[in-house]
RNA sequence: GGACGAUUAGCUCAGUUGGCUAGAGCGCCUCGUUUACACCGAGGAUGUCGGGGGUUCGAAUCCCUCAUCGUCCACCA
């Protein structure tokens, strides 16, 4: 059998990953008995494509399940998309606005416009499926989910039930963030904020000088309100006053509530309950009415008088203009700088208007049907993270995951976009009903809405296990093991399915969650369309094969903090696979013998190596430090493996034990580059799947920590020689001679020997011979007539001054009591035991100084 | 305004509960094609661990403080 020289992913990884799946592995029925572990996979919108941050989020999670499974576990990741609602209708939209259709929903209508968001879907996720492939994502196809299917309408249309009858969704008429663009309303959390400089107006409001950014929003404004302990305003809080306003006369009064800051403009403000968040919270605290001034298309209404019709925020300057007319305005403040909100989703500025939406109430006590305790929907979403139920790693999102609960308001979840799940409720004339199936008999109106999207994403690790019914799987699988995630959907979806399931099946949804970061550029930027920056992880996987991609957005990365992708360092990961390759061939190339071979110094040192490496590799795995047990593996392969064992065993052959090591590694990396070990795994005549081998296990009595030790010793040896022929320029074809006092193994001599090309013989009497020690050996070193005297003087003298300084630093430690009395034991002792090194070492060297004037 | 994170070699980053003379990859320099690999091998250089203070026998690690960058939350009308 002959290998190519290097490893040619593009033949192998389409076949290997048929094969597993072939295989049936990827589903835990066919997995032998063990006990469940569960990922559901964080859905995918199916709005396109997958970008990076789904490459990573596969890459750990998979590194996951198959280490899972190869402990043994019933290993299940469950695969599925998110119909994404808002953001897959806004995708659609513009695509149909693209084809010449300026208003898709109008000139659609809703159904057709339905049947093409569907379309796009449907093809998003065969592109979504078809890339989860090619990252090597052993996920089980047959359990997959979709939150907008059949099985999932089912969970969300009962849990929406049940919520609707102990009284948490309620019907309320508020102020809600609208998106103009969107024609929806949008939770909280859907809104961002953006800087932006605008102007800042100061107008004459009566007796006071009121402030505003948005002077569109202050027709009907009567209401001013002052801090109780303003100095400025004392006698006037209580009163009336007739106000010359935009649109003549309003009667306004003037009450004391400490929202407003007497330090901002001139302490004074009128109040927009309508309009605004915060108003509506104080106009609902002091009782005063709510008037809707501006519309869903961002129009005045009736209420705006003569404006009514026009757009609000164009018509800004006018009534600037207007006020200006009438000697109101105070001044004009051009440089403000502000929050602006805006919709997540495209970015159009938020409009906050009242409407009347259905919301679910995150402070009402109520009893719950699994516990029976009464409690609020908050209480069990703290309670999940403080009983530990639930661990967040890295654990600071605790404190963010518990402020993010603290500023909860109740939760819009209707919205007026059309893909999505409608709302439960039915109306017939007062009559009202909420279901999970059609209400029987004529005449029932379906509310128009849709949920919030993340509503049924929120249900997603019981949703797609069967939940309501109680299926074999449901009681198998869930709660879920962990959730792996990046931490920006943390309040989005990790926070909800909290509420969610804590709410409906009374368990957490998974034991733990995994954060991780945000992948960027190579200068910390966000990748993104508009700067040109995003790198696709197929064109990476084309060029360097999967296997390195993965390592690449793995290796250096700790949970929760950003990481930065670039090619040199898939490159330097595609290098690495190469090696794993290169020396299994090497490997596959030696014959096997069924001989028993006593073992050699090198054998007993792997072997102890590979012990060690295997506890830390599992034990990293184990704590969620992916990177570091990546490292280790890659270093124990490259380093140990490759550049020491196999190059010794080139002179003292075992193959039986390198073939073991190497298998054993395979096993130790394949989580994390399952295809190049998967194809070497079948090249070494395996019949099983390393997929579904067993993981390997050492334990400590397999280490041989004095071998280990003795061992480094010979490897430092080595390198001392390799060092002089880097010193003094002399070349590996030139056989240097040493000499050893002491007695030194026939098997250590030959390592020495042929790692270092040179030929032990007779003590040498040459000035330019140079000693070379350390606490086990001591050799002697023929230079011959290759060195500079002076210049190896120089050297030396500059390594016995550092040495000395070292010295003289560890002696004074040693020599004070407070040091001594206080550290441990063993730490004073290796101290000790350095010094006592580093002074033999220096005597040598001044000697050698000695031995060349 | 509040919270959090980052600051370690030229670059990108590790560094678990304080404890061997602080590590890796890339890059750079020198040498080298020895029956796996030039996607390679052998070696080398480069660090007041952001600044200052403190705790400790001992600090990259813990505490205080300042600075710079970043993120999230809240939001002043």
């Amino acid at each position: 059998m002959t290998l190519p020289k290097a490893y040619e992913w593009k033949e192998h990884e389409d076949k290997i990953y048929q094969s597993w799946e072939d295989s049936g592995m990827f589903n835990p029925d066919n997995l032998p008995d063990g006990e469940p572990y569960t990922i559901a996979l964080p859905p995918p919108n199916v709005t396109g494509t997958l970008h990076l941050g789904h490459a990573v989020m596969l890459a750990i999670e998979d590194v996951m399940i198959r280490y899972q499974r190869m402990q043994g576990k019933k290993a299940l990741w469950i695969p599925g998309t998110d119909h994404a609602g808002i953001a897959t209708q806004t995708k659609v939209e513009k695509i149909l606005i693209k084809e010449g259709i300026a208003d898709p929903r109008h000139e659609l209508g809703r159904e057709a416009f339905l049947k093409r968001v569907e379309e796009f879907a449907a093809e998003s996720h065969d592109t979504i499926v078809n890339q989860a492939k090619k990252m090597g994502a052993s996920l089980d196809w047959s359990r997959e989910a979709y939150t907008f299917d059949e099985a999932r309408s089912k969970a969300v249309k009962t849990v929406f039930k049940m919520m609707y009858e102990d009284d948490l969704i309620y019907k309320g008429d508020r102020v809600v963030n609208w998106c103009p663009r969107c024609k929806s309303t949008l939770s909280d959390d859907e809104v961002e904020y953006r800087e932006e400089k605008s102007k800042f107006y100061y107008f004459k409001y009566g007796p006071v000088i009121i402030g505003t950014a948005r002077p569109e929003t202050k027709f009907l404004d009567k209401t001013i309100i002052v801090h109780p302990a303003d100095e400025r305003y004392q006698d006037m809080i209580g009163k009336e006053f007739d106000v010359e306003w935009i649109d003549g006369k309003v009667a306004a009064n003037m009450i004391a509530d400490e929202a407003a800051d007497k330090d901002f403009g001139s302490g004074a403000m009128t109040i927009t309950p309508g309009h605004s968040m915060v108003d509506f919270e104080l106009a609902k605290k002091h009782d005063l009415p709510i008037v809707k001034i501006i519309d869903e298309d961002g129009n005045f209404t009736k209420a705006a008088g003569e404006f009514a019709g026009k757009n609000a925020r164009e018509s800004r300057d006018e009534i600037v203009a207007r006020l200006q007319e009438k000697g109101l305005v105070d001044r004009i403040d051009e440089d403000y700088v502000h929050n602006l909100s805006i919709c997540y989703r495209c970015d159009s500025a938020i409009e906050p208007l009242p409407k009347i939406q259905w919301f679910i109430d995150v402070n009402k006590k109520f009893k719950h049907h699994v516990s029976g305790k009464e409690v609020s929907l908050k209480q069990l979403m703290q309670e999940a993270v403080k009983s530990d139920d639930i661990q967040i790693i890295p654990d600071r999102f605790n404190k963010i995951y518990f402020h993010w609960i603290d500023n909860l308001r109740d939760w819009n979840i209707s919205r007026q976009i059309w893909y999505g799940h409608r709302v439960p409720v039915w109306y017939k004339g007062d009559e009202i009903y909420v279901g999970v199936e059609e209400p029987a008999g004529e005449g029932w109106e379906q509310d128009p809405d849709t949920l919030d999207t993340w509503f049924s994403s929120g249900l997603w690790t019981f949703s797609t296990l069967g939940w309501p019914d109680k299926t074999e799987d449901y009681k198998m699988f869930h709660p879920t093991n962990v959730l792996e995630t990046g931490y920006d959907i943390l309040f989005f979806w990790v926070a909800r399915m909290i509420l969610m399931t804590t709410y409906a099946v009374g368990d957490v949804p998974f034991k733990n969650v995994y954060l991780h970061g945000l992948v960027r550029d190579k200068d910390g930027r966000k990748m993104s369309k508009s700067l040109d920056n995003a790198i696709d992880p197929l064109d990476m996987i084309e060029k360097y094969g999967t296997d390195a991609l993965r390592l690449a957005l793995m290796v250096g990365t700790t949970p929760g903090n950003d990481s930065r992708l670039y090619e040199e360092k898939i490159a330097g990961y595609r290098n690495f696979v190469n090696k794993i390759w290169n020396v299994s061939r090497y490997v596959l190339l030696q014959e096997v013998g069924d001989q028993i071979k006593e073992e050699s110094l090198a054998d007993k040192w792997i072997k102890s190596r590979l012990a060690d490496v295997i506890n830390k590799v599992t034990a990293d795995i184990e704590n969620y430090r992916f990177s570091a047990a990546a490292e280790l593996a890659y270093d124990f392969l490259w380093h140990e493996f490759a550049d020491w064992y196999v190059e010794i065993t080139k002179f003292q052959p075992n193959p039986l034990l390198a073939q073991e090591v190497l298998e054993t590694t395979l096993k130790l990396l394949h989580p994390f580059v399952p295809f190049v070990t998967e194809v070497l795994w079948q090249e070494l005549g395996k019949e099983q799947m390393l997929l579904i081998s067993e993981w390997p296990q050492a334990s400590e009595i397999d280490r041989d920590k004095k071998m280990e030790k003795e061992f480094a010793l010979l490897q430092d040896i080595v390198i001392q020689i390799r060092n002089l022929r880097g010193q003094y320029k002399i070349s590996y074809a030139k056989q240097i001679s040493v000499y050893s006092a002491n007695n030194i193994s026939p098997q250590v001599r030959e390592i020495i020997e042929k790692l270092c090309k040179v030929d032990f013989g007779d003590k040498i009497k040459d000035s330019a011979s140079t000693e070379i020690t350390n606490a086990k050996y001591s050799l002697t070193i023929n230079l011959g007539d290759v060195i500079d005297v002076v210049a190896e003087q120089k050297r030396l003298q500059k390594e016995i001054d550092k040495l000395n300084g070292y010295v003289i630093g560890l002696e004074k430690k040693l020599g004070n009591e407070s040091y001594t009395g206080n550290a441990p034991a063993d730490v004073v002792e290796r101290d000790k035991k350095n010094l006592a090194e580093k002074k033999e070492t220096l005597t040598i060297l001044r000697e050698s100084f000695e031995a060349l004037s």
